[in-house]
DNA sequence: CTGTTAGCGCTTTCAG
DNA sequence: CTGAAAGCGCTAACAG
């Protein structure tokens, strides 16, 4: 292995010189900056991450933490999200160190030991949950974090989408380009904070627009409900659903009841990885990558964007999307 | 900070007692482990990683390679995945580090800088593939890591189901227990290992049932192929597909040709968050929390299970399960 | 602008 | 069975 002593031997000048050029130190000669990085390339130096995180006493890496219960199926694209954080992560030289268990207090014990052990200085949490013991123990401990949706702290950093505004995209979507003229609002039976967002926004645009329009709560325990629903309405003949399986799932409901009739639809999240349906359907692209690039540029702003150092969140942007359906 | 030398002053021992202590070291006392430990569990010592990192050269860190691209979307699976890989890893005291990217140079490079710089040395791969320059650069490293799935190379490690079996398992269902009697094998058109081998299972059972069946590819690509064929045929009455996004796909096809016909289903993957579908639809769950888990102990075979060290795959049960349908 | 020295917290020879 | 001392690779006072 080649170490910092290495380089600094072949280039004439002590350890310490060798590490503040590589870092930049202001206060070494421009000269000797690019005679020791032009070596320490040729070496093929590479730090050792651990010794830099024993003396720095921090660790280059940041904690993402899961939401506890996969049932939070409310944040399908993780996968996406995970590669947005990494691409911005790898650029700075840090690492990706994730946190995930079934209990909450496994997790939380295992952020404390990344904080405690592991020297981990930063966080992100790819949920937002009131009176959550992970968000707790980070401001306590004066970290950084970041949450991806609504805070449900007054001072949290957060990265979400506008809400309201998607649920205006979908809406006219659905009345001026699928020509829809009774649509109904579908939603789970957990009232989430997005939901009710991407409600006004479906109510604004709804009124305006002078059509008669409902809502109803879907799920797998009011399934007569629903039918009966759908029974006494045939008029419907579109829905904004705020997420594309409870879509599916209305549309499925619908169809038994009504086999002929068309229904569109558009659903949030383009969930489904093959075009899959028949029927108008049609999803919002929350663009999961983005929120994960845009948490971490947050999460950074108080060492690089004094531009953005004072706000505290970041807004994703939003696109109807289509499903090349059958 | 609590050091290990705070709690060798306490003790009364040195720090190279209270260390060897601590590590269980044989060469130490009963009595003065006991008394370590306890003094040191009292003042709530927590040994830094950083710090154990660099004297023992191995972070503890395993490394988790995704997939390039995220087309390989079946998103909750990847979530239980980890959240059984993270179990079994706390356990250990060791810390779970993703390797994601865009592209397959951007991962190695990813991987490298996890070896090189942050001193990993064990991997698991969530993907298996020919000419793949990540698992080659680990053999070469001489590092141990375990694949999920088929291994490409006749000596990785790997954790799998029994895919021939799960198809076996499949058809029964489908033929026994859904009393279907013109039976359709449904897969993707890139040929998949896994998807041969459940074919295999599908084939087997079909054949000594005495069924008449057949086989199709379906993707977005060959739509009219697939209804021309669903016209042709219009005997089936029940599929195995290998995934259940496929079988839902080709499900909306049969019903726009037949609306009023049954098709029972039998997918994999537990794919769908809830209850979605109307008619008989089944998967088969592969248990990626146990894949996750058993991955972590093959991993650490080598010092720590002697009786299953000489083996370099485990095998991973599965299981039918329902969706309650509408 | 650069070098010397000390030290981060832990493990590990080497002595006893 | 235990201790003293050295060192992992890097950074940061403190001098000059």
């Amino acid at each position: 292995m080649i170490t910092i002593r290495d380089i600094a031997k072949k280039a004439g000048v002590s350890a310490s010189t060798a590490s503040r050029a590589l870092n930049n130190n202001s206060r070494i000669s421009e000269t000797t900056i690019k005679k020791v990085k032009k070596i320490a390339d040729e070496m093929g130096y590479l730090p050792d991450y651990n010794a830099k995180n024993l003396t720095n006493g921090e660790a280059n890496a940041v904690g993402v933490v899961f939401p506890v219960g996969s049932e939070t199926a409310s944040n399908p694209f993780f996968i996406n999200i995970l590669s947005g954080i990494n691409s911005e992560l790898v650029k700075r030289q840090y690492s990706l160190s994730v946190a995930i268990d079934n209990t909450e207090s496994g997790l939380l014990d295992n952020v404390r030991s990344m904080v405690l052990q592991g020297k981990i200085k930063r966080f992100i949490l790819l949920y937002s949950k009131l009176n959550d013991a992970v968000s707790a123990f980070l401001r306590k401990s004066k970290l950084r974090f970041v949450v991806i949706g609504q805070p449900t702290s007054k001072d949290d950093f957060y990265v979400d989408n506008n809400n309201v505004e998607a649920g205006i995209t979908a809406t006219e979507f659905l009345l001026k380009n699928l020509h829809v003229k009774n649509p109904l609002f579908v939603e789970s039976t957990s009232n989430w904070t997005y939901e009710q967002q991407r409600y006004q926004g479906f109510k604004k645009v709804s009124n305006e627009s002078l059509v008669d329009f409902d809502k109803i709560q879907v799920s797998s325990k009011n399934i007569e409900k629903i039918e009966e629903f759908i029974f006494d309405n045939p008029q419907i003949d579109g829905i904004v659903s705020t997420d594309d399986f409870r879509g599916l799932r209305f549309l499925n409901h619908f169809k038994k009841i009504y086999p002929k009739k068309n229904l569109s639809i558009v659903g949030f999240n383009k969930s489904f990885p093959i075009a899959l349906i028949q029927s108008d359907f049609h999803s919002i692209d929350v663009f999961p990558e983005q929120m994960g690039i845009k948490t971490v540029i947050l999460l950074f702003s108080d060492r690089e964007n004094p531009e953005i150092n004072l706000k505290r969140h970041l807004i994703v942007s939003h696109q109807v999307s289509t499903y090349n359906g059958v």
